[in-house]
DNA sequence: AGTTTTGATGAAGACTTAATGAAGATTCTT
DNA sequence: AAGAATCTTCATTAAGTCTTCATCAAAACT
């Protein structure tokens, strides 16, 4: 599933924007600052970002700036002004992907975000991976075979087959096993992610299969 | 050189589009009627398409249409009408990139086009440079190798091949490496430069790409 | 040339982070 | 409520990484 951060302080459009997304299958994240929303991103997976410029605590324009220096996600502008000069700024200076104007309505938000992420993932590989999924039974296939895993490990492995070669922080992979926030260890994803990698050597004990990134996360390699 | 193909029946609105846009040196093709346009499209290279919806011969829905048969450039809506349901057909439905509606600037509509090229094409291979980011897997890739490179590391490489050519202090590579203040002794940044050395040596022995710049910092030539 | 400053280098030790095995807590099932 | 499966925590061990330090080399300055 893919997550569109919003960085917006009117509640109201905030939440009718995340209600649509979420009816459309988005995981949607709202914070009503920059500072938050920054943060989230350093350590989550994020794959656009919507951005009003009317920020209580920071410009918009200084938080694009921020993540621009990491990412090259698509992130659309929200803005109440229509002005041009901050239009150009935003999408040439700063590198932003689209510029929409208040008002707005959150189908035609939602309209945009689709445009974006169309372009980003053109298309889903299925090539010659040693793994699939099959959604109906819950089951993650490798090798041909069906693994047995535990609804945890299920919700694990299953997104990182969906988004191999790509690291993927253990706050992310967190979020993924529970709904709701859920203070627990960090260090859980450790012991769940030994046991999935056990029970990938129980079939091929040659290969290493889930890589260890230092310090971030773990990724799945094909 | 990338072309742009531009449709529009108002003749001052395409010129001015086209002046900045071949300023910028894109390579801009210009039609006033739908027609033209796709038999154009059909035998030509097109990167992008600048689409005016109020045409004379037929609606700009039904080019796009048409040009989405068969291919999936970057279009963008231009469209007097600020109307929602437009928008949202133009983007969601037909697969357009982006919805501008007039009164524009020609200087706004270059802006748009960049942003949407600069999707297409994301690590912008200006020059061939020998490096580049991979993002998702938090690795350096030089000379397409993936670097394994520590933490530590791969901040301060990444940081350095963002920006080429250009000196950095070793106080702020030191920023780059911590989040929070931390007080430990400058000469560490010496250090991490000799093992990414290192490790670019092991690839090619002949260059040297990090260039000391004698008490100041560090930079990385293409 | 000699002195001083600055950087490079290699290696040791401190520190941080991850893997592991096992025990306790929780949830679900029967 | 008992039992099984699963999830989380904890302590320990192992591995990897960062920083420091001593030494050497190179450049700049007198």
């Amino acid at each position: 599933m893919q997550t569109i951060l919003i960085v917006e302080d009117d509640k109201t459009i905030a939440e009718s924007i995340c209600f649509i997304l979420e009816k459309d299958s988005f995981n949607c994240k709202w914070f009503d600052n920059g500072s938050d929303a920054i943060e989230f991103h350093k350590d989550n997976e994020v794959d656009l970002i919507l951005l009003d410029v009317g920020l209580p605590d920071m410009s918009g324009f200084d938080l694009l700036r921020k993540v621009r220096e990491k990412s090259n996600i698509p992130v659309i502008i929200i803005s109440a002004r229509d002005d041009e000069s901050d239009q150009v700024l935003g999408l040439e200076g700063l590198g932003a992907n689209a510029y929409v104007t208040k008002p707005l309505s959150p189908r035609l938000v939602v309209a945009h975000v689709r445009a974006q992420l169309r372009m980003v993932k053109p298309e889903v590989k299925s090539g010659d991976s040693k793994f699939s999924i099959n959604h109906a039974m819950q089951r993650v296939v490798f090798l041909n075979q069906e693994l047995t895993l535990t609804p945890a490990e299920y919700k694990i492995l299953s997104h990182l087959v969906k988004n191999p070669n790509r690291v993927h922080s253990r706050e992310y992979l967190m979020s993924i096993i529970w709904d709701r926030p859920h203070g627990s260890d960090i260090k859980t994803i450790n012991t769940h992610i030994k046991s999935i990698r056990k029970r990938l050597h129980e079939l091929d004990e040659d290969n290493e299969y889930i890589e260890t990134h230092r310090g971030i996360g773990y990724s799945l390699i094909e």
